[in-house]
DNA sequence: CATGAATGAGATTTCATTCAT
DNA sequence: CATGAATGAAATCTCATTCAT
């Protein structure tokens, strides 16, 4: 009897997931060019073929990861582009990016190794330049907004501490590292530029 | 023959020299991995035979092309930790890694790619941890020293800071990024901090 | 229930018709090892497992293909063989080579490429040796029939003419390749041979 | 002591032309995909890396042998396409053609059964049907420069001819084909042909 | 010390075949 | 009988390292 479509998708499914979660692992730990398809297979506990049935090549797993990562967090910040007041706004950025990061600290670790490392796959770049493009248009009219002065330059303050920040955060883990501190910190600093 | 064998070592440590900036090039614009030791010798024009008599390895020329970069870094730090006054003290630090960045972009975003990815090497992680440990421990004293309220999270903050302005920095490279304008405005903050 | 029994090996076989026209297509178009299994069950509209309920392997359905084209050759030469005038059985000889091209051209295509090539199958090996040689001799004795002066120096021309042209034919395709002309030129030579 | 670069010049021209020479032997023998890398370096008694100082991939040999043979070929055809008589040219067309396959068979062994299976690589194609063309304007030519009864048809028949001259010379060795009568015989015919 | 040819372990990839459902 | 996921052997290819000259 044969199964129906229905129940091979479930199950490829399933199976797609499984591999790009411990190659997420593993190229976040150990980094993508130290991470063998031989080792993902081990780990995932399957032959090295049938990763091959779900991905053309190990770059087109590392596109999956990429795009199932990108996924989340495009989502995530949809929500702040949205209308809310500019404190709220800030406030959502910096709370959004930290519990990102917490939520999925491996899909950022990888990430954020392959900008920094020039791999050969446009991918990364293709993704990461606009964003912060993006992102560093959205924060100078935020605080344009709040009417806090030399707003451009802030801008690039705050990206410059959120990237940091994330950094520290990752490498350190959330165990090593206040977060919470410094983000309440960060804010308090920004209210009271307001308030003024 | 004294001399000769000096002029040997000489033009040992010339060669030594010439392969490492090559290689420091080439880690830095392709990364460690996609660098084949044939491009090393090819771009460096010389024998591949003839990079195993200055190096053991590729990882042995990696960890000298860091070293290399450590002892600049480390020279130019140490002068920090003398006995100028607080807020000199931060402005040091601040212009000083931006100096540092601006003098040998090469080496940095290496050093950056390497801890970031998860390089098998303890190299970077031996080195970087302590340093970032030292540098804390630094900002937070500066900080108390010039009676800011906060002083840990502020010094958190501008680790954070300093990491992205340095990212930031050298992926998008110094004429594409106003680090002038972000570095005086970073520093009027801390100085308005000051006044108060 | 014989009736259904039948009814099974009738699907059986049409099934198996089926596949083998898909192979047969794709191995003339694409090479023997340049299509995969995969492909063959995808452009027949099956899974790749029921290819395997009616061949043993690969090599197994190659074999069925060549067996079905050794078939209706076979079937067509049988008649020139037996009792007609030796002029006729010239006639017939290439024109019936000929028609069976036109009939078939992709089974004859990958029916030459096989021989061309080593395949390790002996299959092709076992079957053309034989009929060449019955070929030849054929030739051989007709020749001799129609008196025409060194019957067997002749016999290896035709030999060479019919395989060089089924070649030009198969390759070129009858719609670049003036078929017609050259077979009524070779066979009005042989003609004025014959008057003479 | 390095060697002089004339002297590894030598050595690699050698080390080639050994690999060449046995990659042809093995493809001509068992056909290009039924033959192995790992075979070919066993074969030629080296590592399986070397092959690849040499040649970039498997295609890029087998390119190598093809342009190879191309090489021969071609300087030995050029010669009749000078100034010479017609019936001379024709005699020294087929003589030139069985003069070549019987000195070097594995080329044209391998080279007739690229050019029959379809073999991705478009080298065969390319270099394959200019020279075909070529070859039957050449021959039309020369039938009408002997005025010949239907110099055209002549033509095609004499390219079937040699066409499946060499099939047969090849495939069965000079050993069990009696190649010079055939020639000769065929040549004969061309002769009484034009007196007339 | 210099050279680049050669090695060989290991990486990625392919694909005929099997098998649980 | 049908399905396509999974296997695993083998193929191609890469490259740090060694070594004869």
């Amino acid at each position: 009897m044969p199964r129906t479509s229905e129940q091979f998708k479930e199950v490829r499914e399933k199976s797609k997931e499984h591999i790009i979660k411990t190659a997420l692992y593993l190229f976040a730990e150990r980094g993508f060019y130290s991470t063998s398809i031989s080792m993902i297979a081990k780990e995932a506990g399957i032959a090295k073929g049938a990763l091959y049935h779900y991905f053309d090549s190990k770059e087109d797993l590392l596109k999956a990861i990429i795009e199932m990562g990108m996924g989340k967090m495009g989502h995530a910040m949809e929500v702040l582009f949205s209308n809310v007041a500019p404190m709220e706004k800030l406030e959502g950025m910096v709370r959004t990016t930290v519990a990102l990061i917490e939520d999925d600290p491996l899909t950022w670790k990888l990430m954020i190794a392959l900008t920094m490392q020039q791999h050969p796959s446009e991918t990364m770049k293709e993704i990461v330049a606009p964003l912060e493009k993006k992102g560093t248009e959205f924060f100078f009219q935020m605080f344009k907004d709040l009417n806090i002065p030399h707003p451009e330059e802030e801008g690039y303050v705050l990206a410059a501490i959120l990237d940091g920040l994330a950094m520290h955060l990752i490498f350190k883990g959330e165990d090593h590292y206040p977060v919470e501190r410094v983000v309440n910190h960060v804010l308090d600093r920004y209210r009271s530029m307001v308030k003024k």
